[in-house]
DNA sequence: AGAAATATGTCAATATGGCTGACGTAAACG
DNA sequence: CGTTTACGTCAGCCATATTGACATATTTCT
């Protein structure tokens, strides 16, 4: 699946005997330590991620900008004067498409181009003023639903979801992801 | 933020005395239990949704298909019988996005259509025998993924994963959302 | 110095998956 | 019988991504 909204449900009319349990049940099964199937993790990540981003891109909808300029604006806000290629290379999309995104932050003062010290070809970027205001204010949307999320939880649970979280990456991108993580969170 | 890629980092070319910490970071604070910061969480959940529909994206991708083919194929198969307007409000989508979509799913035979019973202007919709397997290795595909995860992780994180998932949910859909996946998965 | 590689930008065409508005048809409902 | 409901479809638009080709500056290598 991916990204999937709620809100009703299918009905099942008349109690046609249809009630109990249906396919993709064998195919779930249990997997991990308890007997619960997997599939209920997946639905729940589905929905839970849906709801999640539903936070950013109704502030984002407001200003004309999509997902895109988000991705751009978080990263370059949490890893500022990175170049052009670095910023493709976390994306993985192509040039043409972070250009037309690019420009249109670039134009609109939420992101600043500098040339690099030592090898002018490169385009270091920053996030100007406003940039650096719109990334503040989507982490502390999404911070908020997080904090709500673990003060309903257990205590231990910030610690069990970023466990579970970071297990769930490609292996071979973890190492990755985890220095991408610290770095800019001012891991020394 | 939404759906990003991961691989190469922003280089930090010579040690320009930026390594420190840096901005975004009084934004995200401690939020929750500990001392730790939410935007952690938050770029994990990115990572790791990633990569989790990731999986699902290269198996589509050699059918020709995309992840709206894999959510109707998904719903419909936990959800045998469903109506169309059932899969439209579950996908909030208007019924043109749909229309294209479950066109190119009946015509290929992974979704069949019957017409309702008792009101014969419903269309009915039931996964056929290749819907069936490919929702089954879908699952399965996203099944191996949290299996793995939470082996990796302690016995509580299935529990605890769980949990947060749930809360991260708008709360108002939260009930829906369960409803959703108890019933299907078996829920009496 | 000159050639090659690199970093970036840009033009053009295409695909996917959303959207809105308008209209049509069959069936149920009152 | 008229209205509402469930669904389908035509037509056009938008955002985001893709590929391929090519341009321009600048650095690096020989």
């Amino acid at each position: 699946m991916a990204d999937v909204n709620v809100s009703t449900l299918p009905h099942n009319p008349k109690g046609d005997g249809k009630g109990g349990p249906n396919p993709a049940q064998k195919a779930a099964e249990t997997a991990g330590d308890e007997g619960i199937p997997a599939i209920e993790l997946i639905e729940l990540l589905f929905f839970a991620y849906r709801d999640f981003v539903g936070d950013a891109d109704e502030m984002l909808a407001r200003l004309g900008f999509g997902r895109a300029h988000h991705r751009v604006v978080h990263f370059v806000n949490r890893h500022p004067g990175m170049r052009v290629a670095d910023l493709l290379a976390v994306l993985k999309i192509t040039k043409q498409s972070l250009g037309r995104v690019l420009r249109e932050l670039v134009d609109n003062d939420y992101i600043q181009q500098k040339a690099g010290a030592t090898d002018r070809r490169e385009r270091l970027l920053y996030v100007a003023p406003k940039g650096e205001e719109l990334a503040r204010q989507l982490v502390a949307l999404q911070t908020r639903r997080i904090a709500r999320a673990l003060n309903e939880c257990g205590p231990g649970t910030r610690i069990a979801a970023r466990k579970f979280l970071a297990s769930m990456i490609d292996p071979e991108s973890r190492a990755e992801v985890e220095r991408l993580i610290s770095r800019a969170a001012g891991g020394k």
